[in-house]
DNA sequence: AATGGGCATGTAATCGTTTTCATCGGTCGC
DNA sequence: GCGACCGATGAAAACGATTACATGCCCATT
C-alpha cells in the first residue's frame, strides 16, 4: 500500500504538500493539487487513517452502545444514526452488551480511542450511572435514559405522552376497567408508559386498581403468559394496554386460543408500531415511536460535539409519540382495516396509516 | 489521557516493559507485571489504538457493508455477527449504502485502513464485481452472492431448496396450480427461489406456467398489490409461494379485504420466518432462513484471514433453511396456531415452531 | 534598486505505540 | 573462579500521517 512519501516522491513534491492536497487544508496552487491528486489516483493512495487519528486526535467514528441488538426498535435506532452518520461522513461502530454495569464499562473501555463520540442507549439506571463519569470528559449521548441523567445529553420518546393518548384513546371509546401490561420494572421506557397509563385513568375519574397492572418484561412470551391471569379477572378488563407492541402481539396469539373476541371481548393497545402492527389481525392500536427519527437526531446532537471532541452539554429532548388507531381497539375504523401501502422498498417498507391523536394531545407533562 | 510513557515514568520501567505487561507477550517478571498493572489501573491508562494499529497494522475491527439497514433480515445479521465479533475481541464497522457498485466503492474505500476485514452482503451482480477486486488483497467474506462469485469466500442461505421444500409442502396437500410472487429480478436471493419454485413443479410432474409468476420487489405492498392480479387469474390459484415473508404478509392483508380465505381459498407460503410470521392470522407456514446464524458462521470464516490480514481462500458454505409449518397452507396444524412462547427476553424473544421438512429433504442441488 | 509582504512549498518535530537489538546481572557447569 | 548462557529490562527505530515554522520566490511599493 502506498504511502504519503511515496506519492511525495513520484510526485515530485514534499509529503506536507501532499498532506494538504488531501487535506484541501491550505494553500496549494490548483495545478499542483490537481497533479497530486492524479500520482495518489494512480497508485491508489489513500491516507492512513490509523496515523491520521493518531496525530489529530480524532477518529471520525462514533460509537453506539445498545443493550441488545435485538428487536426492530434498536434495528431502526441504528439505522437513524447510520443515516446522519453517512451524511456527517463519520463511521459507526456499533456494539452491544448485556446492559448491566460492568459489561457496558468494558465496552466503553474497549471504545476507547477509537471513537471521537459514543451513543448509549440507557434503558435503566444501572446503564446510566456506568456511562455517568465517562461522559464527564466524552462527548456522550443517551437514548431514552430516566429522568436520573438529568446531567446528560438526552433524547428520548415521549413514553408518558404516548401511554397517556393511547389510554385516554380507550377511555374515549367508553372502556372504564382497562389493564395493563407493564415493561420490565427499572426500565425506563416501561416507567414512563405506567406512568401515562396511570395519568390518563385518574383525569378520566377512572380509580386506580393495582390488580389491573400485570408485570410484563416486553417479550412475546410474556404477552402470552399474561392473557391467562387476564381471562381470570373478575370482572374481566374491557381494554389492555400493553407497554410494547411485541407483548400486545403475544396476548392477541393466545386471546385468539382462548376464543376471546378482540376488540369486541376486549380493546387492545400497544406501544412502538412496529412494522408489522398494521398486518396483525385485528391491526394493532398501538403509538407510534419514531425509532429512526431518534437515532439520527442522537447522531445530529453528537456530531458538534464529536468533533471538537469535548463533551457534550446537558441538554434533553423529546420526541413526539403519535397514536395509531386501527382496528383493534374497535374504533370507527374496526373494519377498516384497508391498508395503504406506498413507498416500495427493498425487503421491507414500511407504511403509515392514518395517524390520529398526537402526544401532544395529551396535557402537558 | 495517560500514555504509555506516564504510566512507564510512574511505575519505574521502561515504556518496553509496560507494552509487553499489555501485550501479555513475552517474559516480564510477575511481580512487575502486578506493579505495572496496578499504576495503569491507577492511572486509567489502556493503550492508543490508533498508535498500535499504526505499527502492527492491525486495527482488531472488521467491516460490514449491507445494501440497506432495513428490516428483519439484516438486522439479524447483524446481531449475529456482533455475537460472534464479541466473542473473538474485534470490533464492528457497519456501512450501508445503496447497493450500486459506485457507493460501494466509496465506501469500501471510507473503510480502508479502519478494518482488517469485510463481511459484504451481495444481493446482486453489482455488489460483487464493485467488491471483486478488493478482495483479492484483502479478507473478505460474501453473503448470499450468487454463483458468480465463484472465487469468493462465501456463505448463503439454501434459498433454492427452501423454496423446492415450501412448494413440494404445497403439493403434498393436494394443490396443482400453485402460483409464485417473486422478488425483484437480478436478485440473487429471489432468483434461487424462484429456481427452487420451477424444480419444485417439474418434479411434481406440474407443467410451468409462466402466467403464475407474479413479479415482486420483497415489499410488503409488492405483496399487497399482487392480490388483485391473482384473483384475476383463471381458474384461480389455489396456493401461492411467496418469495419473502414481507410480501406474504401484504397479500395476506390484502386477501383478508377482498375476503379471500386464507387458507380455505388460497394457501399461501413465504419465505424468511421473521419473527412475526407465527403471529400473524393465520400463522405464515415459511421457510426458516438463520439469519443469525448467516452472520455468525461469515464472522468466524473471516476471522482467522483478517488475523492474518491476507485474502480469503474461496470456499462456499450454505446455510439450511426449514420448513415451518404453520396455518396458512392449511397443513394439520390449520386449526393448530398455538404459540408455544419459551426463552423470555428483552423486547423481542423469538419463538420457534415445530419445524419440518429440513431443505435436506429436497434433493440435491 | 532595495525592502517588505504574501504565497507556495519544504523541513522536521510530533503523536503513542511495538519491536529489534543491546545490555546487564545472575546462575550454571566445569 | 570464570566464561557461557539465559532471562529481564531498556534504548531507539520504526509506523504514516499533520502541522508549526522556515524558506524562497515574486511582485509591488517607495
Amino acid at each position: 500500500m502506498a504511502t504519503i512519501r511515496d506519492v511525495a516522491r513520484e510526485a515530485g513534491v514534499s509529503i506536507a504538500t501532499v498532506s494538504r492536497v488531501f487535506n484541501q487544508a491550505a494553500l496549494v496552487t490548483e495545478a499542483t493539487a490537481q497533479h497530486v491528486r492524479a500520482v495518489a489516483a494512480r497508485m491508489d493512495y489513500w491516507p492512513n487513517s490509523a496515523a491520521r487519528s493518531l496525530i489529530t486526535h480524532r477518529t471520525h467514528a462514533i460509537g453506539v452502545l445498545l443493550p441488545d441488538l435485538y428487536g426492530e426498535f434498536f434495528s431502526e435506532v441504528i439505522r437513524g444514526i447510520d443515516l446522519a452518520a453517512r451524511r456527517e461522513r463519520y463511521q459507526v461502530l456499533v456494539s452491544s452488551s448485556r446492559a448491566n454495569a460492568e459489561t457496558i464499562v468494558s465496552a466503553v473501555r474497549a471504545l476507547r480511542g477509537r471513537i471521537d463520540g459514543l451513543i448509549v442507549m440507557a434503558p435503566d439506571a444501572d446503564a446510566t450511572t456506568a456511562v455517568r463519569e465517562f461522559a464527564a470528559r466524552f462527548p456522550v449521548v443517551l437514548l431514552n435514559p430516566g429522568a436520573i441523567a438529568a446531567d446528560f445529553t438526552a433524547i428520548s420518546i415521549a413514553n408518558e405522552e404516548g401511554a397517556y393518548a393511547a389510554v385516554r384513546h380507550l377511555v374515549t371509546l367508553g372502556h372504564r376497567r382497562i389493564a395493563m401490561l407493564t415493561g420490565p420494572s427499572g426500565n425506563f421506557d416501561a416507567e414512563g408508559r405506567r406512568v401515562g397509563y396511570r395519568r390518563a385513568l385518574q383525569d378520566a375519574g377512572i380509580a386506580w386498581d393495582p390488580g389491573l397492572e400485570l408485570a410484563g418484561d416486553f417479550s412475546e412470551s410474556a404477552g402470552f403468559h399474561a392473557a391467562s391471569g387476564l381471562v381470570r379477572l373478575r370482572p374481566r378488563p374491557t381494554a389492555v394496554f400493553a407497554a410494547n407492541d411485541y407483548m400486545a402481539i403475544g396476548l392477541l396469539g393466545a386471546l385468539r386460543d382462548a376464543d376471546v373476541r378482540v376488540p369486541q371481548d376486549v380493546a387492545i393497545a400497544g406501544f412502538d408500531d412496529i412494522a408489522i402492527a398494521q398486518y396483525l389481525n385485528p391491526a394493532l392500536t398501538t403509538v407510534r415511536a419514531d425509532a429512526c427519527g431518534l437515532g439520527e437526531r442522537a447522531l445530529q446532537l453528537l456530531v458538534p460535539y464529536a468533533r471538537e471532541r469535548r463533551p457534550a452539554e446537558p441538554h434533553r429532548e423529546t420526541l413526539a409519540a403519535s397514536l395509531v388507531v386501527r382496528a383493534s381497539c374497535g374504533a370507527r375504523q374496526a373494519n377498516g382495516t384497508t391498508l395503504h401501502p406506498h413507498r416500495p422498498g427493498q425487503r421491507a417498507s414500511r407504511h403509515h396509516d392514518e395517524r390520529a391523536a398526537g402526544a401532544h394531545d395529551g396535557p402537558q407533562a
